[in-house]
DNA sequence: CATAACATGTAACTGGTTACATGATTGG
DNA sequence: CCAATCATGTAACCAGTTACATGTTATG
């Protein structure tokens, strides 16, 4: 359903392309948020015009290229998604499951784990920062950015695993110099 | 994999398990973290025990209970998968990508769905802040808490979820009274 | 004896990834 | 003419969900 949703979301917003645009978007504006790989797209697309959310036009270009346009009911759908969000979605998180099972391992690796992850995130982090610096300096200030209340949520979000990472790390470590490495 | 892992993880942390147990397990407390249906964790299980990562042992109890015991090669394996977290996982958070859409809905809309999601986040919030003072109020302080670091993940994730949309139903509903509601 | 809880499995389907397959156009 | 890029598709497979199917043991 998500999937769906993205491509519509894409082409309203980027206006009529092709399933092959629409595979480099998911390589990378969206990237940060959903993707989809062109094996995907290309039947989601078929299945899209059969129910009347896009339509297609064939074109010239490489070996027939096709520009799908979204269409007043594909607007509807994405309007009502958005505006919808469905209760309770599955958690299905390895870096919170990992986190969950740390006082598996003895406090010294599982403190060298954390340190590793902190600065992996860090490097996220930073590289969000540099867009954002990246958009705000070409960028007339005052618009409602497309994909700036995401780029928000994912500066916010590498933040907190940073942060998270780094304090458990400290903790295991101040837990592992207590009791000399013991664990498990 | 990861389900592979958080078998393990259960097995090594609560001790043997049948499979049913081991199904009851993901309905609760791993269940913020990561979840499995009977239907899925049986296989997982036979394939386990042919790779020699757990042992079975049939014994009574309705229809041939078989209870799982983890073996050494078992608890490598969690200990190499948690200890070395792979490079970027595939993103897919539809929340990102409500986030991202935003912007197609009109101002005011879009505000109402952002200040649903803070309500909904800051209950989830709620609910996992009582379980942390249950757990420390019945725990003896102290005790490298199991599950404690993935619970403390859990509130931070969930305050950013909840400021996000919080600040961002705000910045919308300014956006609104400037242009007095135009959109899309 | 009926029902709930215990207990294990299979089948059909959806979503997603990897690999396979093909062909056109452009630039060096 | 060769390589890169444009361009579209299919097949096999893995992970996960929903629904189907079956049988046991304890309790009222």
């Amino acid at each position: 359903m998500s999937l769906r949703i993205a491509l519509l979301g894409t082409l309203a917003s980027k206006g009529p392309a092709s399933g092959y645009e629409l595979a480099k978007t998911f390589d990378d504006v969206i990237n940060q948020v959903w993707q989809a790989k062109h094996s995907q797209i290309y039947p989601e697309l078929a299945k899209m015009v059969e129910s009347g959310a896009v339509t297609v036009e064939e074109t010239g270009g490489g070996r027939g290229r096709k520009v799908y346009t979204i269409t007043e009911a594909g607007r509807t759908e994405i309007d009502a998604w958005v505006a919808h969000p469905e209760p309770h979605r599955a958690v299905r998180n390895e870096t919170a499951l990992r986190a969950f099972l740390l006082p598996l391992l003895p406090p010294d690796r599982a403190a060298a784990t954390m340190r590793g992850l902190a600065e992996r995130h860090a490097a996220l982090l930073d590289d969000l920062l540099k867009d954002r610096a990246a958009i705000e300096a070409r960028g007339a200030s005052g618009e409602p950015p497309f994909g700036g209340y995401a780029l928000d949520l994912g500066i916010r979000t590498f933040t907190v695993l940073r942060d998270w990472a780094r304090e458990t790390a400290e903790d295991l470590e101040r837990r592992a110099a207590e009791n000399g490495g013991k664990g498990r």
